[in-house]
DNA sequence: CGTCCGATGAACT
DNA sequence: GTTCATCGGACGT
């Protein structure tokens, strides 16, 4: 984990897969009307436009949902997944490039009420924040902030640089989770996790 | 442990 | 009408 994992400059770099593996250890912050929520995002899902038939940018296709992951690197590309799910990703790439990175589940840092409360659960445990529509939810993070400027001050999601490194040897790699339509591109090693966290998604 | 299925909306055929 | 970057509850082993 590099420090300035999460710089622009960094983010710009056309290697979305890099940049799916640099996130594990940075964190997530949310600050949803002066309640300030902290993870370590845990896992990642490299999405790389155009030849990635997973992608939602599969072929450069535009509609109003996709607009937002030809935006600027470090952009919150925010979507209803199921009718349901808040599924978060972060914007990366060149200038005009639609490549994200799916933050797929989160450890709870600080300020665990608020997302028990929106959790509707009594204790802390994984289920709180691993898998990447638990973790929206708790984080209170809504198709409302699709657009905005992860790495600007002030605003109501923030991408954070990591607290401590993580070391490099724990970070596993696998297939992605969800995609098996996706042909040959199903099978690629773009999903990233730290290995034994229970702060993990568990595979369907 | 496992499989099945409903919820619910954007986008596609 | 069908599919989809999901989740949790129901029910069988």
């Amino acid at each position: 984990m590099l420090e300035n994992g999460i710089d622009k400059s960094t983010l710009e770099s056309d290697d979305v897969v890099f940049i799916a593996r640099n996130l594990i250890g940075c964190r997530i912050q949310s600050d949803i009307e002066g309640e300030v929520c902290t993870g370590i995002i845990t896992e990642t899902e490299a999405y790389k436009a155009p030849e990635d038939k997973a992608s939602h940018a599969y072929g450069n296709r535009r509609t109003q949902r996709t607009e937002t992951m030809y935006g600027e690197a470090g952009t919150a590309y925010v979507y209803l997944c199921y009718g349901i799910h808040h599924l978060f990703n972060v914007v990366t790439g060149p200038p005009g490039t639609a490549h994200a990175v799916l933050i797929r589940s989160v450890q709870a840092l600080s300020n665990i009420r608020p997302m028990l409360r929106r959790r509707k659960q009594d204790k802390l445990s994984p289920q709180l924040t691993a898998g990447p529509g638990n973790w929206t939810s708790a984080f209170g993070i809504t198709t409302q902030f699709n657009g905005i400027n992860l790495l600007a001050p002030g605003k109501p999601v923030r991408l954070l640089p990591a607290l401590e490194p993580i070391p490099p040897a724990s970070i596993r790699a696998s297939k992605r989770i969800g995609i098996d339509y996706a042909g040959e591109w199903a099978h690629k090693p773009w999903r990233f996790f730290i290995e034994k966290s229970p702060w993990v998604s568990r595979s369907r």
